[in-house]
DNA sequence: CTATTGACGACAT
DNA sequence: CATGTCGCCAATA
């Protein structure tokens, strides 16, 4: 059984874009707790539907990868494939791919 | 309730 | 750029 915490992140980077990424950090800020990026990631790596949210997409607020339940070499391929330019340690254009969520109530 | 554990983040060295 | 430390948060034991 999911918590609801754990629900509200896959059901935000399930929409996720392909071709683009988001941060743990600003995950954790659009469900208002901008400091629960660690738990975030927690979330993540239970993460029950994991070829169907596309976990893959979250990465670190530095541009580097993070981790992933199948390995990071894993990680890279699938970004790479979804068009995603990797500069060996950090993504490229990381401000342009990265997937903003929508404002938090004003 | 307390302790431990991690797909993290910011900063110091 | 590479490590290490400390703070943070939710889940679990």
């Amino acid at each position: 059984m999911l918590t609801e915490f754990e629900k509200s992140v896959l059901e935000l980077i399930k929409k996720i874009p392909k071709g683009k990424v988001s941060t743990y950090q600003e995950i954790a800020k659009a469900l208002s707790r901008p400091r629960a990026a660690r738990a975030v990631g927690n979330a993540l790596n239970k993460n029950p539907f994991a070829p169907k949210i596309p976990c893959h997409r979250v990465i670190k607020s530095d541009g580097r990868l993070g981790g992933y339940a199948f390995g990071q070499k894993r990680k890279i391929n699938i970004l790479r494939a979804e068009g995603v330019e990797i500069d060996g340690i950090k993504l490229k254009n990381l401000t342009k791919i990265l997937y903003l969520f929508k404002e938090r109530q004003s």
